[in-house]
DNA sequence: ATCCACATTGGCAGCGCTGCCAATTCGATG
DNA sequence: CATCGAATTGGCAGCGCTGCCAATGTGGAT
């Protein structure tokens, strides 16, 4: 099939045999085609400097016919800047991330630029390889997740130079710009609205809170506004496994089998949130009477359980995209805190 | 802040005054440092070529006095091909798509590569834009999804004479590499599972049939198969909304209202099927006895309802892994065919 | 007709790296 | 100690484009 493989190409000058030398188009060849200069094709395409409107038609035409393609990268060495945005997240099977991704795409294809991706796994010494391999694209700028970084990883990132976002959280000094809301508030409000709500044995059900710093701060701001409610948790499960359904399942059913008297779970999103409603319904533990369950993220899942579930609404989406305005745009270095939104629910 | 940020620079040789004119450091100030040439620098950073270990160490000692990050842009514009891959995908709405990026990424990393994403929300007018732009990166392969575009997107693709892989359907003919399973046999393997069951009101529920190819060639697989079986579709459901789980908890609960008398309900995935599995427990539905209702795709929360969600399991990880390590490996255009495997559940 | 300001255009030197090729060095051998 | 092939190294011409600058054209004012 190699054979059906097809290239547009320019005949070859140094042209030895008719259809076998030949070469990918390039810019002088569209020049060539529409007889006018290289840079003047360079400036049709790029609708930047001045030139007539006769001109612009026969580039166009010129290119339309070749089925010419610039070539961004020989554009990107000569000028200064790329066009290219580098996005680090930790991982991919918990929905946050793409969201936190869609929001950035579609900000940056809007102001034509591209994303390129790199999962960490949520290993700092992998951030750490990847930001070097992003940086070595010479990227416009980085979006990365979080404000914790070892120090190679920040090293790197002062060092080259390029505009950094950290995304989704707030609690802690940013490198340069910082987009998102504080997680420990949101452990906090948590906690207060259980509290407020009269639960009393309140249970933890989390995955490794020693990778995922941000569901570590929701986790100490939880016990602390526990505590000034005069209240302590009534027990804890932490899942080796990362956040799933399965984990929130499981969790939540060892969780009970050692602390049976619990009256309330927070889970540390709502993937977990919604695995322990499944054990709720497949054990017949009412919800919320027998046990209220909260999470965290606002998933839209949890609206449509058969009890909208408790949680807290992050602005994912918004936070890929603002941070991706605010590195095109090229302002001075901020902090966007977008806040979150307390979902009553009517698990808890 | 601006001040704040700091970049790792040479001394200006051209040098006016200390601290002013300064530049990014090059390869050549790595191969001053190291007092080699440059094209030794070059070799000892790509192991590539050959080099005495003293001289690999004094490389590696400048590079590191420097911290000197090699510009991939340069390098690639010098050398033949790229070491970036273009991943295409409809949406990031939908896990699965996510799903296809982690395994494509994985295996991208191992290999050196870098993903460049872009996302066209099943339009194939920006299928054709971002193919496009993401061609004009010169990227060494380009992964998309389905195997439908439209005129001007193949073209491109052709004409570019990059490796392209598409994914998530075998049904039908490829550009080149294509990974995946049979959409059509998956749908009839749903309809013969529900038939073989005894179920015989069956009714389907489905998202914008005209955007997802797949889907669509699932519904017609299910539709022939119903047929095979004796049956026809007892009524169905589009909603307009993209797939989700609320669009599937009331479309569900809208053809119910039509068709009170369904004993199963076919849905064009697993987000669909966990909607309507929702409105059962809402309203008091008995799963399976009173409405039976199947997947598609495999979601792992299906797999922890309280009962089981019966579905398809698609390789949709594995798809983009393989079609990732394919890309690489540089081999001759082919049909992987990974198939899926049907889940019995216990909601059908 | 002359001159000037401004719009339009082309030429060409890099951007930082790699690939080719020639030069040099190193060892081992006779 | 001379000789030769292999290992190691450096020089430099591009890769395709952009940015700068000079050259040319244009129209109106003088």
């Amino acid at each position: 099939m190699d054979e059906g493989r097809n290239e547009v190409f320019a005949d070859d000058e140094d042209g030895l045999r008719e259809g076998v030398a030949r070469r990918p188009i390039t810019l002088a060849d569209v020049a060539r085609e529409a007889r006018v200069g290289e840079s003047t094709v360079s400036r049709v395409l790029r609708s930047h400097g001045s030139f007539s409107e006769k001109t612009r038609a026969r580039v166009e035409a010129a290119v339309t016919r070749l089925g010419y393609v610039p070539n961004r990268i020989a554009g990107t060495l000569a000028s200064t800047g790329s066009r290219l945005i580098g996005i680090v997240i930790p991982s991919l099977t918990n929905i946050v991330f793409p969201d936190l991704l869609r929001g950035a795409t579609a900000a940056l294809d809007q102001e034509g630029f591209q994303s390129v991706i790199a999962v960490t796994d949520y290993d700092q010494d992998r951030e750490e390889a990847v930001v070097g391999s992003l940086l070595s694209w010479r990227p416009a700028g980085l979006i990365v997740t979080g404000l914790e970084h070892n120090p190679g990883t920040r090293r790197r990132l002062l060092a080259s130079g390029v505009r950094v976002a950290e995304l989704l959280d707030t609690d802690g000094p940013g490198l340069d710009i910082v987009v998102g809301y504080s997680n420990r508030a949101a452990g906090e409000a948590s906690a207060r609205h259980l509290a407020g709500r009269g639960y009393r044995r309140i249970g933890y059900i989390g995955h490794d809170l020693s990778k995922d710093k941000r569901a570590a701060k929701r986790y100490a701001g939880f016990r602390e506004a526990l505590g000034q409610a005069g209240l302590a948790l009534a027990g804890e499960e932490r899942v080796a496994t990362p956040s799933s359904v399965e984990s929130g399942r499981h969790g939540l059913a060892s969780l009970l089998a050692r602390v049976p008297d619990l009256d309330a779970a927070y889970f540390s999103n709502d993937d977990m949130a919604l695995g322990g409603y499944f054990h709720c319904l497949a054990g017949g533990l009412a919800v919320p009477d027998r046990l209220a369950l909260f999470g965290y993220n606002g998933l839209d899942v949890g609206r449509l359980m058969p009890q909208p579930l408790a949680t807290i609404r992050t602005p994912r989406v918004e936070a890929g995209a603002t941070a991706a305005r605010l590195l095109c745009a090229g302002g001075p270095a901020t902090v966007v805190d977008l806040g979150f939104e307390l979902i009553e629910g009517a698990t808890a």
